[in-house]
RNA sequence: GGUCGGAUGGCCGAGUGGCUAGGCAGAGGUCUGCAAAACCUCCUACAGCGGUUCGAAUCCGCUUCCGACCUCCA
């Protein structure tokens, strides 16, 4: 089916029609972490949205290269700009481990808790560290081409020569002057030319651990420059999609684009897709705030702001309710109220399998199929998709209850309907379903109950029934006979 | 302080000029040994004040409140 996609792009401002350089492949670089500490749950949303585009792009049948990376070095602790500490390394000195043991560490939580929440693994994940002489080729063509300086073995990017024959703003929106006047003074012995100007390459203090020889001295690279090295060397000089968090645009992204622009002259990506962010009480979460929590205390419930504990799974579906480009406000009202909606989804899901059809039906699938992809080509908006799975669940449950007939072939564009868009688009499963033998204990259980129910024996299938219900199992007699779900 | 963005029913959250999503909660009903589930019906809101328009949650202006960024940040 040939579908029209509009993704709003950041660079315009604007929903544009999604037309991929050089279909059907599609390139996306994906801002990853920072491997320094456990991913909290704002940065888990991140990743899930872009879960969502990666699967519907590939959904849709384009070849698509995803690279997301994960930052392992040179990117600087907050309080001295470039004087900064590196963060890795800080952290490394604390716990008097090797730097890369913290990033052994929480690389592997990465991976996990990203498995946890059923997020695809990109097609190549590369690390700032395995890239050491693209990111050193990279700030002699900044060199070469003149908007770069040397002091005392670092390497600055000048931003004032730049700005005299490009938009060093054209992402941000802002202008020059802006930007140079309200630059906070941050009071720090500073190298740099000028305010506005970062460091492509910085020269090691004596006790850094973490240094690689370059030309200008034993030092590392900026933060900025990983992104466009490893984009320019899997995805090409420019490439179709660039995303990340909201946060990182006006400063990260901004100066992507002018490494890119003076080391080639290309913006190095087409749309420019930016993920909003994850609030408690209206604020973003973050690790500074100390509002943040972490994937496992979610689950457990372990967390002075949690009442209790939410699966994976219902976390994802509470985030793929609101948009991505939205604030999503956290709150335990709104968890449970995610948790019952997804429970109905599944609930309806698993009824499906078992649906009969009927010579005569009465509804017509298509239309409803036509509104799940109109809502996901409106920029991906998964908020309008699941609206529309809600209207799918009413028809199943009218079917189910004899209410509505369905024929065989919209029984079979509803069962991969529902498949194609809970499962492999929005990436969401049934958790129960995984792993045990309850399913046929269940059974005989109900068996059972359903021996004691025939013989009018309600004394017996009550104390079943209302046992189940104290250990959590909640079940449900129907005209098909006896179901039953955990609570 | 500067720049940008937001304010939607009890809660969460879609929606860029008329057709006024969806989930949760609440009320009533149907079904049912009971319970649960499901289905049907109801609850119809757009911060405030002006303006544009035949018509505004949606466009414009002002006001109030909130947030993000400007510094590492998903």
């Amino acid at each position: 089916m040939e579908q029209k996609l509009f993704v709003y792009n950041t660079l315009f401002r604007k929903k544009e029609l999604f037309e991929p350089l050089s279909p059907p492949h599609v390139g996306i670089y994906v801002c990853g972490p920072t491997v320094y500490s456990d991913v909290h749950l704002g940065n888990c949303r991140t990743f899930i949205s872009f879960d969502l585009i990666f699967r519907y792009l590939t959904h849709l049948g384009y070849k698509v290269r995803y690279v997301r990376n994960v930052t392992d070095a040179g990117h600087l602790e907050g309080d001295g700009g470039d004087e900064g500490e590196d963060k890795i390394e800080k952290k490394a000195k604390l716990a008097q481990v090797e730097p890369m043991e913290i990033v052994q560490k929480y690389t592997i939580d990465f991976h996990d808790t990203m498995k946890v929440f059923n997020v695809l693994p990109p097609s190549i994940e590369p690390t700032a560290t395995g890239h050491i002489i693209e990111q050193i080729e990279l700030v002699q063509k900044i060199l070469a081409a003149g908007f770069a300086y040397e002091i005392n073995g670092s390497v600055y990017f000048d931003v004032e020569k730049y700005s005299k024959n490009h938009d060093y703003g054209i992402l941000n929106r802002r202008n020059l002057e802006d930007m140079i006047n309200n630059t906070r003074d941050l009071g720090g012995q500073d190298e740099k030319l000028g305010k506005l100007d970062f460091a492509l390459w910085i020269k090691a203090k004596p006790e850094h651990l973490m240094k690689w020889p370059s030309p200008w001295s034993l030092g590392f690279p900026g933060w900025h420059l990983e992104c466009s090295a490893m984009s320019n060397k899997y995805l090409g000089k420019q490439f179709d999609i660039h995303g990340g968090g909201i946060d990182l645009m006006p400063t990260h992204h901004t100066n992507e684009i002018a490494q890119s622009m003076a080391s080639c002259e290309k913006i190095p990506a087409k749309y420019w897709i930016h993920t909003n962010m994850l609030t408690v009480n209206g604020q973003k979460m973050s690790k500074s705030l100390g509002n943040s929590f972490l994937p496992q205390q979610l689950f457990t419930g372990d967390h002075s702001l949690l009442n209790k504990g939410y699966t994976p799974m219902t976390v994802r579906f509470f985030m793929l309710q609101a948009h991505y480009r939205s604030t999503l406000d956290f709150s335990n009202e709104a968890m449970e109220a995610s948790e019952k909606g997804f429970k109905r989804l599944l609930n309806a899901i698993s009824i499906l399998e078992g649906l009969q059809a009927s010579a005569d039906g009465e509804i017509d699938i298509s239309p409803l199929q036509k509104r799940c992809y109109d809502a996901m080509n409106d920029d991906f908006n998964s908020p309008v998709l699941i609206a529309e799975l809600f209207e799918a669940a009413r028809i199943i449950n009218s079917v189910k209850d004899g209410k509505l007939k369905i024929d065989a072939e919209n029984l079979t564009l509803l069962r991969k309907l529902m498949k194609e868009f809970v499962e492999d688009v929005l990436g969401l499963k049934n958790e129960q379903l995984a792993n045990n033998d309850l399913p046929k204990v269940m059974d005989m259980i109900v068996n059972l109950r359903n021996e004691a129910k025939s013989n009018k024996d309600y004394a017996t299938s009550d104390k079943i029934r209302i046992g189940l219900q104290q250990i959590g199992f909640q079940l449900m007699d129907g005209k098909e006979g006896t179901s039953w779900n955990k609570i």
